[in-house]
DNA sequence: TGCAATTTTCATTTTTTTTTGAAAACTTTG
DNA sequence: CAAAGTTTTCAAAAAAAAATGAAAATTGCA
């Protein structure tokens, strides 16, 4: 009786910590653009001792599988989890990676820089409408044009370069 | 006639250069996670020689009075652009804000501090669950809680710090 | 290999976000 | 200070994003 308290109290201080790591990492996610439902699952993920498995996951957030399943695989491409055995058990379990700066490095490399990449596209096509008509007020418009060149170039240097600096 | 069509060309290559203009700011904000209309607004202004006022900007977007309104609001709280006083008109006008590292600097600011203010609670709480029952295992949940820590006070420093990064 | 367990996919539904448009609230000026 | 011009607000509509759930695909074990 006595024991079956005491477990009873942990999973209340876990339970509590668990919706606090979620509701944190809803949060985070959100700031970076990914649905709540990839927060919620590196939320439970975050503070779990033991590697959980899909259903574990979908039935501690009461979301479907669908969701899990969609999550996990935005999760896995960002290397924010990692699957890992578990003797005896035929399904996939999944730990996540709490090394920060990796995973911000994987963000800004898969979710950023490709549009770096379509803007550089974009902006040297602005450059042959400028060039195209002598007419136009080409100070005017080839400065502002710099102006976006020096964005990209900054953005694509700075920002691979920002996860470096994460001291975490 | 001759000079009609001079004329007439220069408008062509200016609408082009407009639309690329608008299709550029509308992905750049909305990585930043901001509407459409308010990339496509500051597309506009960003390659106008002149002031524009808000129903130039409306019905050159097609867009309706209350999207641009709402647009010119976000864009001038995040100081990305300004109004300017122009001769004989009643209207309001304005001009792109074209220095990136001052409109960096107020996006940190405005839309990704407070979120690391929030976050900060919501730790010291995960702590009080953790130190609330001793039975936890403690050297799990503080690890991990110390690492949501160094994450947020790194960001505090290097967020406000990146803008004056960008040498643009 | 075949079968049951597990995971993924994707058309549909639900939820959230953004836009519209008309009314309300300002503002300028005659 | 009134009336016309301009801008803002906000309820409702439209569009976009995310979640569901059931069918299809894959996996691993007997």
């Amino acid at each position: 009786m006595q024991i079956k308290n005491k477990i009873q109290k942990i999973n209340e201080e876990e339970v509590k910590l668990e919706v606090e790591s979620i509701d944190f990492f809803v949060r985070m996610m959100s700031i970076l653009g990914l649905p709540r439902s990839v927060g919620e699952i590196y939320g439970v993920l975050y503070f779990a001792e033991n590697p959980l498995s899909m259903d574990e996951i979908s039935s501690r957030l009461k979301i479907s599988m669908g969701s899990t399943s969609q999550g996990l695989k935005t999760l896995r491409s960002l290397k924010a989890i990692r699957t890992s055995y578990v003797q005896g058990d035929r399904k996939d379990h999944y730990i996540a990676e709490t090394e920060f700066r990796r995973l911000f490095s994987n963000f800004i490399k898969e979710d950023i820089l490709p549009h770096l990449d379509s803007a550089a596209d974009r902006i040297s096509s602005m450059e042959k409408h400028v060039i195209a008509n002598p007419d136009m007020n080409q100070e005017f418009y080839t400065t502002r044009i710099e102006k976006l060149k020096r964005l990209t170039k900054a953005g694509r240097k700075l920002l691979p370069a920002l996860a470096g600096l994460l001291k975490i």
